[in-house]
Parts: C-alpha cells; structure tokens; sequence
DNA sequence: TTGTAAGCGTTATCAT
DNA sequence: ATGATAACGCTTACAA
C-alpha cells in the first residue's frame, strides 16, 4: 500500500481511503482517485486482511466443525457451507472432531486463536461435553446445526430439522401402502437420531399396535451397518414388510442387502431413508427418504453466526431455535403391502 | 500481551521472549520466566496469529482447492488432509471449484488474499486453464494432489498415482480369472480418468484381443452413471462378462444396477472399481478395487507445500511429481468367468 | 480533499 | 537478563 501511495505520488492514507471507499464516506477527488486505482491495479496491489483483522475488522473465515466429512449426509452440508459463504465473502476453515482426543486439536487449529469470526458446528455434539464446554466460552459467535434438541439447556443458536415430523410422514406413508410391521434402524450413539426413534416409538403406540420385539435395531452408520440390520431383522419370527432408517446411508445399506439375497424391493420389502443425500435419487430402486432441507438451514445458520439476524449476541436472550420442517419424497424404494 | 506484561511487572518485550522461547536464544531468569508463565496462564494469554503473521510468521493456514467434497474420494482426501494438517499445528481453507464460475471464488477466498501459508489442489484442474494460471503465479506454494500427467508442462509439483499400474493389475486379474470380454466404464471430462482408459486399451491390444466396439463408455461418474453404463453395456450383442470401472461410484452403481436386474455379481458378471473408498468394502458383494493410498499421498503433498522436502521452491528447478503406487484389493466381486 | 500520526499485537534489534 | 523502540500493513481520528 506504501508502494501504491508512492507511485501515486500521494499519502498512504488516501490510498486506504480511496481503496475502499464507504458509502457514506468523504469523497476523494476523480484525478487523485483514478490516479491511485490505477497505481494499485499496475502493482497488482492486494489488500493485506490480517493487518486488517488487527484493527478488529473481520477475518472473513468461518470456522466449522464436522464429526466426520466422510458420511455423504455431512459432506453435502459443508459444500453448502462452503458456497453459501464464499456468495458471503467468507471461507470456511475445517475443524475435525471425530474423536474426543481430537476437540482439542479441532480447537487449537479453529478456534483457540480466535481467528475466525464464527464457529459453525455441524452435526449433534452432545456427547462432547468438553467441546461444548470450551465452546461455549468462545470469543466468537458459535452456532450449532443439526445439534440434537437440548431440552434443559440451549448452549448456542441452533438450526435444526423437526425430525419427529419427519420419522411421522414416513410412517404414515407406509401405513397408508397398508404396512404394518414396520422396522426402526438407526445408530445408537447419534443423539439427533435418537429422536427419531422415539417418534417411531411414539407413533407406533399411538397406532395402538406398538413395537413388535426386535423391530428396533441399533447399528452403526453405515452400509454395512445396513446390511446387518437387515439380516437381524429377517431373522425375526415375524420380518417387517417395511423399514425406517434414520438415515440414507443406512438405508442404501439395507436395500444393496436385500437385493444381493434376491428380496425384491420395494415389492417385498419397503425402505424408507432420511436425508434425502444425493445418492439417494440414483440408487435402483429410487429411495423413498425425508429431504432434509440442507441449503436454507446451513444458509440461517450463516446469517445468525455473522450477525445477519435480530438476536443479539450481546444481550443475555435465549439462543434462538430454528426448526425447519423436511417433507418425505417419494420414489421408488416404497409400494404397498403385497 | 501487554497485560501479561502488566501483571508480571516486566515489560512487554520480555514477554514475547520468554514466551516464545527459541532454541538457541539467549535464556531468561528462571525467577521471572515463572512468574511471566503463570500471569499469562492466569490471564488465559493466547497468541495472535495475525499479530504474527504481519511479521513474516506463517499464518499455518493451508488452502485446499477441491472441486467436490460430495464425491466420496475427494471427501476422504479432504478427511486425510485436514488431519495430516493438524498433526502438523495446520488448519485447512476450503476453496471450491466446481464450476469454472467459482474459480475465482475459490482464488479469492483461498489465496487472493494470501492468508495461507500454502495452496494444496485436490483432483484434476487441467480443464480449468483460468484457476491452473492465477494458481501459477500465486505468492504461495502450490502443490497438485491427483492433478492429471501433464506431459509438455508441469505447472506445479505434484503428487500422483500410477493409474495405468492400477488399471493394469485390474485388467491381469480379470484375464487371469478367465474373463476376455472386459468393458470399461470411466467419465468423460475427468482427466486423470483418461489416463485409466488409456491403460485399458493398451492392456487389450496388447493382448491381440483389442477393444470390442462399444466396451468403452462414458458416463457422469455417480451411482446413476454406473447404472446407465450397465444397461448401455448389457444392450450389446455381446455383453462383457467382466467390467473395470474408473471409480468405486461407478462400480458401485453398476454392482445396485445388476443386483436390481437380477443380474448375479461376480457370477455371472465380476467388476472391478478404483479408488478403494470406504464404501467399498460394504457393499454387498463388497468392491474389487484398486486401493489408492491416500494418507501416504497427502502426508507428501502436505510436506512439499510447508517446505519440508528437499525441493527449494525458490530456486528454478523443475517441479517434482512424485507418483505412488495403487494396488489391488480383490474381495467379492470379481470371480472367475463362468 | 489530503496528509500526519497514532495505534492494532507481535517480533526483532538495539541498548542497557 | 531485560527494557525501549522500531517495524509489519493497515485503519482511522485529527490536522491542515
């Protein structure tokens, strides 16, 4: 900047001035504007934003914290992060917590120099309590996405999805093909997907049948942990005619399964997914699955964690929660009872 | 800083020493050196990275340019690279390039601004001549992961794999298992991809047998894509009795397509993937494929970027290109022709 | 309208 | 062994 000023033949503080001029500013005059732009353009001159960030102008970066971008669900939720701030201004910065030794590391690298304006998390950290704990500390906003409900306490903004209505239009769909054995299969560590169980739970009660023995199953997530559901499930004196996954991942699981045992699915066997993940549309059969409405959540997940919205970070309010609602896309992954 | 200072009663220049304390530098009073450790301890003192990079320090911030984390591979290369990098004190920037549009995005987020200490490109960017030009003038390291053969010109160094070795121990294993109808499935637009074709032809006219017409097809590389490979594939006068395709999305979507038709894998049609991505091994039949070393890959990229390799980037020599070997992992889904 | 000068938090070079 | 003091590249009063 010094050397634009220099070529310009005027100060380094006219150069700042004029290089990013605000609305509202003093004018400069057209000769010496010109004059310095074309300066800057000639030398190639590119703003130094730490010497910015030093005077408590922003950083532009947004640190995220990802469990683990290798599950398609999260890998899609971070791209949308990703484009959703670069239309911003702003870049993503990866923290990584697969494993409760690494929140430290995905502090010390995101967070602890406080680098970054705001923390986005992703995914369900209840089980971190010393993540959560140090978070809630952090000098910077800290919002939380897909983070399970919190019933007692609400630590940061949260934007999440009302799984429950999800796991409900689901169920319902298959009631409405005529279903009534209807398996649950979800992973039992995930606490946002614990809510989804005890909507399955709930609504089978409600329904006055209740949940037949077995007809929950707990494996990890993943497509093994599918097929593994799966092979429980049929093992069962009486197997399902139609099963919920908590997630896609796990549902392709379960239907790659069934047709390597030559079930037909959905003619045998309905699956219904949740996430909607882009493999779902390409799989054969189609997945039945809850969309879950990733671009706008991750977008009002911006907004609050740069301060686009009314809360105030400042005053002592209570963190808002936004709920957003999926709704269940129908392929070809579900028929009736047969 | 300058409280530490204040509350250890030394001044401030004092601090920065004793706190930073460098190998060979002049000692300081063990006396004083506790008392400035404990005030900053106290004072819960953290370093700002800004402060520091304004001096010349390294921002450890690496800028990885990906064109899409929702392809699985490329979130796992993500997944090693962010955590190679803070085994290494690093953060990870995450650019994005999928469309030529964002290019410019990914630049001014990542690097335009200097902010990291090196850029680290993740997949073939060959196609994006903008991106590979601004990348080659870029005030940091740049180093290529996956960047295709680039045979007149080598922009930057380079970490790669021997994808014709790979496609060749595909194609040894399948001729091996009886097979001499073998068709290829790869994506059109992907560089690195050609090289995988090329070996494929080489491999079968060197065996006198050549390409039967047809046995090459080009497909977007999804689920879907593999899907529609197949039934391209299974419309011809003579069908492949084996399939190698480029990438473990393909072979994946080719394996759920024949299982939906009934058609049997590997008995009545082996295939072969690439990749080894971690959806690999659960599939049912889990995926015959070529294992590409990720970590060790990375862990090299990550070297060369921060400067830890023997290559001086400031002296004119000819960038590296280091290229691993892939090998082969034969599990379910290849058997012999029948 | 433009220039001068005082920081921002840190490191580095002097003296002391 | 420690303390002033000058950078680093930039923003921002305040002066001219």
């Amino acid at each position: 900047m010094t050397d634009v000023a220099a070529a310009a033949g005027v100060s380094q503080s006219t150069v700042s001035r004029i290089l990013n001029r605000k609305p509202g500013a003093i004018p400069a005059s057209r000769e010496t504007r010109e004059r310095v732009e074309r300066a800057a353009r000639e030398l190639g001159y590119r703003p130094h934003p730490f010497a910015r960030a030093l005077h408590g102008a922003p950083t532009m970066l947004l640190g995220a914290v990802v469990r683990d971008i290798t599950d398609p669900f999260f890998a899609e939720a971070i791209e949308a992060l990703t484009i959703e701030c670069s239309k911003r201004g702003y870049s993503v910065v990866l923290g990584h917590a697969r494993t409760t030794a690494d929140e430290a590391l995905a502090l010390a690298g995101v967070l602890e120099a406080r680098q970054c304006d705001a923390i986005v998390l992703v995914g369900d950290f209840r089980g971190e309590r010393r993540l959560v704990a140090d978070l809630r500390q952090a000098p910077v906003p800290v919002v939380a996405l897909w983070h399970g409900s919190e019933r007692h306490d609400r630590p940061f903004p949260t934007v999440t999805v009302d799984s429950r209505a999800g796991i409900r239009a689901a169920l319902t769909h298959l009631t409405a093909l005529g279903h009534e054995r209807i398996a649950y299969v979800g992973g039992a560590l995930r606490y946002v997907i614990l809510d989804r169980e005890e909507a399955y739970r709930e609504f089978l009660s409600a329904d006055g049948v209740g949940v037949p023995a077995g007809y929950v199953r707990h494996v990890p997530n993943t497509i093994r942990g599918g097929a593994l559901a799966l092979a429980e499930l049929r093992d069962l004196p009486s197997p399902p005619t139609a099963i919920v996954a908590a997630t896609d991942v796990l549902a392709i699981g379960i239907i790659n399964a069934a047709l390597a045992q030559r079930i037909d699915v959905p003619a045998d066997l309905s699956v219904v997914g949740f996430d909607d993940i882009a493999l779902a549309a390409g799989t054969i059969p189609s997945l039945t699955t809850v969309h879950m409405p990733i671009e706008p959540m991750v977008a009002e997940g911006v907004r609050i964690a740069i301060g686009e919205t009314d809360w105030d970070w400042a005053a002592g309010n209570d963190p808002p929660r936004v709920v957003f609602d999926p709704n269940l896309i129908v392929r070809d992954s579900t028929a009736p009872r047969r």
